[in-house]
DNA sequence: CGGCCGGTTGAGTACAATCAATTCTGGTGG
DNA sequence: CCACCAGAATTGATTGTACTCAACCGGCCG
């Protein structure tokens, strides 16, 4: 991983969320203003990572605090079979590198090239307490990251394999209209087994899933990565329910 | 809900969590000084609701945030099908009444006899704003919700019903660790299908995976709310592998 | 061209969901 | 104090779905 310092002119630091209290149609904005992002930088490096290429590992001491400025990364933690299970997938503008007790709770690896800066602890927590306002900010932030949390856990309740991959569509479908990313085509960064990972279940259960809405005429997939939802009405009912049809 | 203004002399909200940077053993501490408690007091309601009551609903207008005194509650989200999915359980020194765009994320129903302070969103709100100290310790506070529900989907995860079990009954037992109330015994003030409804699994896989864990000497069941850890390397084992014993 | 990685597909099996009795437990009133 | 009751929990039999293991495909790179 390389480090440089924020060149000057570099916007800093950015934050996006939906706004908790106020109504937003669901968009995303930035929260930081330009002078909580200047702020920000000043305590910011800039660092690369390449593709695949772990940034700190779970448990790992917590010496900084990560704000995506472009690329993928997952949040995963090793079960003790070896397995990985994937917490989180984190774009631009997201935060990482939560801890407990001053270690990191998950591991986290580049799922694209990714470029990010790096915020030291000490300096960001004493930035946070002189900041009222950009803690204000950091708590929205959270806030959107719980209920993403809560949302995932709801999917990995769903007990059919088919169920999860809709609802894991509908949230990056919902996720890159909030961004404004929205293409008409959704856009999966991951590949199949990540989306096992992330909505537990085998990479073959991913790929039957995959088979069945396409058979059925729900999505189309343009190749690995873009899948377009044809049928939304008939994507949301297999999402929400978790049963099979009621054949009669 | 009967609501009565705070005492004066009562003490105040308070909120428990983990220390997210300085190491604290597992155990959470009171974040709020007394005087901070005294401070958010003033804008304070003290609420109380019987044991079933439904605090609020996923989409109602989110005009307070509730810090629990004594009790407990779940927050829950429906699926299409009606079945209940839980999303937490809150405790005493808990917060709950998140939202995204003015409207709550989850219904909150009581399963015990229940007080908490309500606070009001825009008092709140404001008296964030001026106080950078409280700010950070809701920050700890969340990032500590986070982790939690990052660790329940971790659980989520799991195939097995049995491993399901095992780490569920682990959480509750740190959690009581935590908060100092341990007992050499884990209460758990919930009832067995709202365990499956946590855990995504029928009341009925849920009965049999305490059976399992009974018969393997790995617990022990005084009666339905009093569970006892025997064996915790092999609750421990079980917890963490989610594939059946290997038969050689 | 061959190997490799990501993905698909097939056959058999294991596990939990379902549906349906029972049994247990704690609370209530006689 | 005990009998009774209702709800909670257990247990049984059957079925469905996803896992496992394994073979196979197809594009990409050397």
């Amino acid at each position: 991983m390389a480090k440089t310092t924020v060149p000057t002119g570099g916007h800093g630091p950015g934050i996006r969320a939906i706004e908790p209290w106020a109504p937003s149609a669901g968009r995303m904005h930035q929260l930081l203003t330009d002078d909580e992002r200047a702020r920000l930088a000043v305590i910011a490096s800039i660092v690369r990572f390449k593709k695949g290429t772990v940034v700190f590992r779970e448990g790992d001491r917590a010496d900084a605090t990560f704000n995506i400025i472009s690329g993928v990364v997952m949040a995963y933690r090793k079960a003790a079979d070896g397995r990985e299970h994937i917490v989180a997938f984190l774009l631009p503008d997201d935060l990482f590198g939560l801890s407990a007790e001053g270690r990191y709770t998950n591991s986290i690896r580049a799922i694209t090239a990714v470029t990010a800066y790096r915020l030291p602890t000490t300096a960001l927590r004493s930035r946070l307490s002189q900041d009222a306002e950009l803690e204000f900010h950091v708590i929205c932030k959270l806030c959107q990251e719980l209920r993403q949390a809560q949302r995932h856990a709801f999917l990995l309740s769903r007990r059919r394999a088919i169920s999860k991959l809709a609802m894991f569509l509908q949230m990056i479908e919902e996720l890159q209209i909030a961004r404004g990313e929205q293409k008409s085509e959704i856009y999966l960064p991951m590949d199949r087994s990540h989306i096992g990972e992330y909505a537990g279940m085998t990479l073959a259960a991913v790929s039957r899933a995959f088979r069945s809405l396409i058979t059925r005429g729900i999505i189309k997939v343009r190749n690995r990565r873009h899948v377009k939802i044809v049928d939304r009405s008939a994507l949301e009912k297999i999402a929400g329910d978790p049963t099979p049809e009621r054949r009669q």
